[in-house]
DNA sequence: CGATAGTCTCGTACGGTGTACGCCTCATCG
DNA sequence: CGATGAGGCGTACACCGTACGAGACTATCG
């Protein structure tokens, strides 16, 4: 009997043609596929390395373990060629940060990896940017902090709301219809409909404006 | 031979007298002490079921899994008997918003928890009061929603990022070292020391103050 | 040419995880 | 007494991240 290899599945993303079989940006996009596909619970050392056609352990000679490629992941989200700076910082930091939320809502799962420490590359550029805009826009330095703490705290907090809560529609549906059956508890939330007619992108642009406003005004 | 059944550990929490041995209570008051003491990581069912001297088991009759275990423990944190109504509203807002802060700081695994839909009681007690107090303000109900989402959002990301970023100075040292190194691609954040030299309560503070003003003032 | 030293791939194995399943004990009730 | 059901738990399974070391292939040097 002959014992012939296993054949080696084939990768569900092919290497670009005399690129190497294997390299840190393959597998860093292909676990933002994966993560995109299949969410966090899925990306797993085992299913990437399958998805790029290698063996699971070839990974690590690229990766030091399954912590850097979330960290990897999720900066590589981020990346931002921020328009050109114009004469209205304003817009240019509404743009910004309107941005910065939506790539993360386009991938729901980096909401969840955010409460780590990792700044990234191209999270650094984002801070970055944020702080040479807000300092051409008058903010004096000893407020400049702050300031890129504060907003920074807005996308973060509404995108993780976002995520959280603005999924589904069946199932928020269901989480208010839960917390009318609750009856008398929670009157005054049950009457707004806060889970069912919050109005994600309109709170985050109103916040957004009160922050900057304030931020501003007092020089 | 003799076969002995081996001797069951000493629970480290002993059931208060006449309680029974395992109970929802027990089960989430432990999990809350085992984060407290080892992080998300040091959670497992086996250790959570050990801490009781209970079999691991035998903690899903009172429990549908891990999850679940997460979601209770994350609400439980977040119990609050606050301030009697005073005739200050603003100053109710603030205190009801710190006290939320602080209550999630002094457990910093709760943060990696938000990134998921686990509206408790307790989560749902706090919006709703932050919701009758608004609305005492003179919020009017068009602009309910967006205020307390707005706050939410507020309070949410300086938790996460305080959590994340303020917790040890010399790693924060070794980041901003990090960051110099970087040299000349990051300046305006290398100068501001932004890692460094950053106030995370007054900033919480004056970004919450930008926003009552905001939320209040317009009507 | 052969030897040697990287660079990269990967199979195996280990200790851990959450939990499905079924058996056990025991209090209660008829 | 037997039946019932609540509650506890041991075993087993599938899966996880990754340590380790053996190989393949290439480049460099004597």
């Amino acid at each position: 009997m002959v014992i012939r290899r296993r054949s080696k599945p084939a990768p569900a993303v092919a290497p670009e043609r005399g690129e190497p079989a294997l390299s840190l940006q393959r597998i860093v996009s292909a676990a933002v596929e994966l993560l995109d596909a299949e969410a966090l619970g899925g990306l797993t050392m085992r299913r990437l390395a399958e998805r790029l056609g290698a063996g699971t352990m070839s990974l690590y000679w690229h990766v030091d373990s399954k912590e850097t490629v979330l960290d990897l992941a999720l900066d590589s989200v981020l990346d931002y060629a921020g328009p050109p700076e114009s004469q209205d910082w304003r817009n240019d930091v509404v743009h910004l940060l309107e941005d910065w939320r939506a790539a993360m809502l386009r991938h729901p799962w980096s909401a969840a990896l955010l409460p780590r420490r990792a700044l990234g590359p191209n999270m650094l550029g984002r801070l970055e940017l944020l702080s040479r805009t807000l300092s051409r826009a008058g903010v004096p330095p000893a407020d400049l902090n702050v300031a890129i703490w504060t907003l920074w705290n807005h996308v973060m907090g509404a995108t993780i709301t976002r995520g959280s809560f603005g999924l589904s529609d069946r199932e928020m549906a269901a989480a208010q219809q839960r917390l009318s059956q609750l009856g008398e508890r929670y009157p005054t939330i049950e009457r707004s409909q806060l889970l069912l007619d919050s109005d994600w992108d309109g709170t985050f642009r109103r916040g957004l404006d009160f922050l900057l406003n304030g931020l501003t005004r007092n020089r």
